[in-house]
RNA sequence: GUCCCCAUCGUCUAGCCUGGCCUAGGACGUCGGCCUUUCAAGCCGGCAACACGGGUUCAAAUCCCGUUGGGGACACCA
């Protein structure tokens, strides 16, 4: 049996962008599942748009997502003498051949031929030069076949056949001596013995023109999956104009890795009716059986409510953690911590039902770990009225006076209360509420109470019937 | 323009390969209700799709052909 050996190659000119890391994630899935290699390999043999601060932030998303890799990462930099080697090894054979043809030549010829709406390829000028030594710069292309038939048979589309006609006599070494892509991508494929390359179907048609250079090399031709594509909401390729689209900028909105995961999986391939997957669940399950042939459509309402849900679901002590920079963001690093981590995991707890991301749950934090929380005007206005001030006041003398204090016989005395002065639990509820976290939105108020303990309670509750007495308002 | 891919609710999808169980299922969103101390969460329900036209067949979302629509590729970018 052959070892599965997949890769997730992208080049360092920018961000990484969340259609690559559905890529990656696809490959990851299968090399897991398969107990293969996954390898990661930098393609960057553009030096005019690859920058290191890109290489940076493609293993700083892929790390983020625990897509962690086998092998490398790989820089094709690194590699030239490989490239170098095998296209000569192509010249030798006569597979491939100088051209001198200058890249404005090359570019007026396909803008002429564009004009003329014929077909733009490589006209073929320098094929049987036989250029052996030339003087000024030179590229090499490879002699495409130009008879019979390139047939794929794809791990997700199915076979897709191409006549060789259409195929054209790519550079494969550039004037510079730098390798292209569709050559460095075919002796690296090669060396590194990928079984199956697993990419986005942008790349279907530069099937046909890498297969033969594999067969001109001597190579093992791998299997091909070609995935349908992420688009934005008006069907064109996803890009900055639809929303975010690097990784890191969900980890700094809040989103959990997993969640991200579970959501870009879904985009694409389905196990049934399921829409919750742990990472586990989905090594286990995952095939191409599954995969849609079709592009979709990213849909933030959908990852905002599948991140909800791993906020809700996932393990609160693991949510303290990924909820840290966010709190140290807003100034609460020091205060964080003093605090016991117990109390902060009760503390998401109480949180997560109301909070889609680390944001907005960070947000939700401030009145439980300032002192004194900010009061908002209108909560107060409406609720901290000068009327409720004695009310509020018995309720803190009878809190006080409570020996154990504890949620059930907090609710007792609540309930007394309500009977006493004939108030309905909204009427009660509320500006007690806006008293302990300076909000009339929170959780349920006795759980409130229960975080908060007695100390910062009667704390709280004092400093709301002063405001209610009118001592500030 | 040439080549290639694709086509089920607004969106993600199940079903398609191996036609009948499909009055087309689930999820997000949306609308309504329940629960309720606020807001959420949860629960219940509504609206909403087989692109179109031909075949094949007793029977087609499912198989075949065409049309239309969408996407991708055609660089000394990857």
């Amino acid at each position: 049996m052959s070892q599965v050996r997949v890769r997730f190659a992208p080049s360092p000119t920018g961000y990484l962008h969340i259609g690559g890391v559905r890529t990656a994630l696809f490959n990851w899935l299968f090399a897991r599942r398969e107990q293969g290699t996954f390898i990661l390999r930098i393609e960057d043999t553009d030096q005019s748009r690859s920058t290191d601060e890109a290489i940076q932030a493609i293993l700083d998303g892929m790390r983020w997502v625990g897509l962690d890799w086998d092998q490398g990462p790989f820089r094709q930099t690194e590699r030239m003498d490989l490239y170098r080697h095998h296209a000569l090894q192509l010249l030798d054979r006569q597979q491939a051949y100088w051209c001198v043809c200058t890249a404005e030549e090359l570019d007026a010829r396909r803008q002429e031929a564009q004009a003329q709406g014929g077909q733009q390829k490589y006209d073929g000028r320098c094929r049987e030069k036989g250029i052996l030594n030339p003087s000024g710069d030179a590229a090499l292309r490879f002699r495409a076949p130009q008879a019979g038939q390139t047939i794929i048979e794809d791990l997700i589309k199915g076979r897709v056949v191409f006549d060789n006609a259409v195929l054209d006599d790519l550079i494969i070494l550039r004037s510079n001596g730098y390798p292209t892509y569709n050559f460095s991508v075919v002796v690296d494929d090669a060396l590194m013995g990928i079984t199956h390359v697993i990419r986005g179907d942008d790349h279907l048609t530069n099937t046909p023109r890498q297969v033969p250079m594999f067969q001109a090399l001597g190579f093992t031709v791998p299997q091909f999956g070609h995935l349908p594509m992420i688009m934005g909401s008006d069907k064109t390729r996803l890009s900055k104009r639809h929303g975010a689209t690097s990784v890191l900028a969900y980890r700094d909105m809040g989103y959990l890795p997993e969640a991200m995961i579970n959501y870009l999986v879904r985009l694409g391939w389905s196990s049934g009716d399921q829409e919750i997957f742990s990472i586990a669940e989905l090594v286990e399950k995952f095939s191409f059986e599954h995969v849609q042939k079709s592009a979709a459509v990213f849909n933030p309402d959908k990852l905002l409510w599948v991140n909800a849900y791993h906020i809700r679901h996932g393990d609160p002590s693991r949510i303290v953690s990924l909820l840290m920079p966010f709190l140290e963001q807003k100034g609460f690093g020091q205060a964080v911590k003093t605090t016991p981590v117990g109390w902060m995991e009760q503390l998401v707890i109480m949180l997560r039902e109301r909070a889609r991301t680390l944001v907005e749950m960070a947000a939700a934090a401030e009145p439980y770990l300032m002192p004194e929380p900010t009061m908002e005007p209108e909560a107060v206005h409406k609720f901290l009225t000068p009327q409720m001030a004695p009310i509020l006041e018995t309720l803190a003398q009878r809190f006080n006076s409570d020996k154990v204090f504890s949620k059930e016989t907090l609710e007792g005395i609540f309930k007394v209360l309500l009977e006493e002065s004939g108030l309905k639990m909204g009427q009660l509820a509320q500006p007690v509420r806006v008293a302990l976290t300076g909000r009339a939105v929170s959780p349920g108020i006795f759980e409130v109470i229960d975080l908060l303990g007695r100390e910062a309670t009667m704390m709280r509750l004092r400093r709301g019937i002063a405001v209610a007495q009118g001592v500030h308002s």
